[in-house]
DNA sequence: CTAATGATGAACT
DNA sequence: GTTCATCATTAGG
């Protein structure tokens, strides 16, 4: 079903929990790709951790753009990783996508991750982005009906939903605003509360 | 199983 | 020069 943009103008933080249980989809003329978000990140503008903290440059500006349209940024020199930017235009906060759980065109991702174990496809956010297709040419684009776009679920049903501290970061590190699917297969990390 | 490490580039101090 | 919203591989127990 197809997503409005109002979803992506709520508060960063709600956003990102209702993310979980959405449909990331990517139609490729090789076929088309789609999963389960079960895991996610919510940055907000006045947070250390956040690409946006000190204000706008050239690789964060697809934050400060219109709620629900992708930010992809280029990190550790050989990965991108995937957020659906939030709020009003001119914020800059976003919610990065940190794992899926495989739907539609399981070859395909295995082709483009080149390991075999489903599980191990999309389990982290430079890892999806690779098993969809994700690129930087799609960074600024909206989400709500391109090729690369979000559906919101038939039914959604009641979803248990954990959060823990974000992980990798240091500035920041005190606020729990990783939100993920509890006890789901395919997270990124089980370990955390 | 867990821990350490290297790859590699943009942004910042 | 250092940091960084990462991952695959290797070394170790």
């Amino acid at each position: 079903m197809k997503i409005s943009r109002n979803f992506f103008k709520n508060t960063t933080i709600e956003v990102a929990k209702n993310l979980l249980g959405c449909v990331l989809i990517h139609e490729t003329p090789h076929g088309k790709v789609s999963g389960v978000i079960v895991e996610t990140e919510a940055y907000l503008h006045n947070d250390p951790a956040s690409h946006s903290f000190n204000g706008q440059t050239k690789r964060n500006s697809p934050m400060f753009l219109d709620a629900g349209v992708a930010y992809v940024y280029f990190t550790y020199g050989m990965h991108f990783c995937f957020n659906v930017v939030t709020n009003k235009k001119g914020i800059g906060e976003a919610v990065l996508v940190r794992s899926v759980k495989p739907l539609e065109g399981i070859e395909r991702m295995k082709k483009r991750r080149r390991v075999s174990d489903a599980k191990n496809l999309c389990n982290g956010p430079a890892k999806l982005v690779e098993a969809f297709g994700i690129t930087k040419e799609m960074n600024g684009d909206s989400l709500i009906s391109g090729k690369l776009r979000i559906e919101l679920p038939r039914e959604k049903g009641k979803l248990k939903i954990g959060s823990s501290r974000r992980i990798g970061i240091t500035r920041g590190a005190e606020f729990k605003r990783r939100f993920f699917i509890k006890g789901n297969e395919y997270l990124s990390t089980k370990n955390l509360v």
